[in-house]
DNA sequence: CCCCTGATGTATAATTGGTCACACAACGCG
DNA sequence: CGCGTTGTGTGACCAATTATACATCAGGGG
């Protein structure tokens, strides 16, 4: 039973694979790539780990080879919200020749990871040697651009309800119809507001037969019910 | 008298007039430039017209070269939100490789603008073979994302006042103390809410003593007082 | 099995800010 | 100078969310 769901929902995790597989590095040559290696430093980075906080100092890159990693600040008064969620194949880190610079951000591993550390210079060096290397961080540069530019806009026009329909529905473009492992904690802090509120809404979508709700599970039934939400 | 305000600002005119004159393409040869020229369209926009929006087709890269442009959405309920404004040395355009395309937005000329426009076929060529072209792109498009998640926090975890100030400041930044040519609704866009509200917000500034407000004009007098706000 | 902790449910007061409805002021053009 | 257009000031009302305070529940470890 629940054939084509099942189906459908194996498509989408080969998808992820293939999309887990897309390696900036891809175009170089073997020397290429030893050369890489040994300017840069790999280490592993176990799940709930938080390895990067606004006080470190020094300007780092990190390269995402394997699991996800979340960025996230945190407001005087001690509220969290998640900036974004990268996985395999994204570069963040504070670099000045990115602008990119993680002022107030803190990064932590959502699943155990593997990364690259390089420095700034180093990143130049390969940037002007590999022009093909260049064309990927942009893409995964521009690809983050978008996410935040659609996050404010969101934001600005959306109530919560259509914030959260929003949320899951990329969830359900990540994890299929079951998506697991989010605390109701976790999505507020995605759509920027109060657990409480969250859990609300949630019961809302329930009632109206949108989803179904289990403990850190959510079953959506409603996609189009959802995205009707969604709109505002 | 008001020497000392009045010096202020010229070093950040002149701050401003040398920001203008990074050049993408500063690195090129002669003849490489020469080359850019020729694949390239250069084109002029009056003050006030949009030369883009949602429906326009095809793959273009903007390349401002002179003037400064504001990218928006307008939700379903016909709301403005302005998503960015750009300078001198910014690109922009609906671009697969950049991972951006514009889905919702609109792109009107602030002022008289100098651009080149180019295809995605093209940019991809460049970057290929001038890499140092790579750089400053990466560059520009990180400065848009740091701006960005800067902006998303801001509006996450602040109340209008706070808002409100945080952009004044950033006003502040480009023009000096006297900020023209923007009318409250200009203001209330940028921040994501209603021209009501800003109106009663600036005037509480002004019975703070924070600020003095003319008709299209304001004169920020307590920097410090508005730093302290925009923190919430 | 029991307890502790993390996760979820619900209620209620306090506020903000959105929304509508106008009045008034300033500028610019004929 | 007069008039229309654009920008600003203000008040009333109200829906959505915040913020706070508990009650309950589910699962895992001792």
């Amino acid at each position: 039973m629940a054939t084509t769901a099942t189906l459908r929902r194996q498509q989408m995790l080969s998808k992820l694979r293939y999309l887990s597989e897309i390696d900036i590095f891809k175009d170089l040559s073997p020397e290429d790539m030893n050369w890489m290696e040994s300017i840069t430093t790999m280490t592993t980075c176990e799940k709930g780990r938080v390895f990067y906080t606004p006080d470190e100092s020094g300007e780092v890159l990190f390269l995402l080879k394997r699991g996800r990693v979340q960025l996230y600040r945190i407001s005087p008064e001690g509220k969290k919200l998640v900036i974004a969620t990268l996985g395999p194949g994204s570069i963040f880190g504070e670099m000045a020749i990115l602008g990119q610079g993680m002022y107030n951000t803190f990064a932590e591993a959502l699943e155990d990871c593997t990364l690259c550390v390089m420095s700034r210079r180093d990143l130049e060096r390969v940037l002007l040697n590999k022009p093909q290397v260049g064309l990927r961080i942009l893409e995964t540069l521009g690809q983050r651009l978008r996410e935040a530019e659609a996050r404010l806009e969101d934001i600005a026009f959306k109530n919560i309800p259509a914030r959260l329909a929003s949320l899951l529905l990329r969830l359900y473009e990540e994890h299929g119809p079951t998506i697991e492992g989010y605390t109701h904690q976790d999505l507020a802090e995605m759509i920027g507001t109060y657990r409480e509120t969250t859990t609300q809404i949630l019961n809302e979508f329930k009632r109206d037969g949108l989803l179904s709700i289990g403990r850190k599970r959510l079953e959506l039934h409603d996609l189009d019910g959802l995205r009707q939400i969604a709109e505002g």
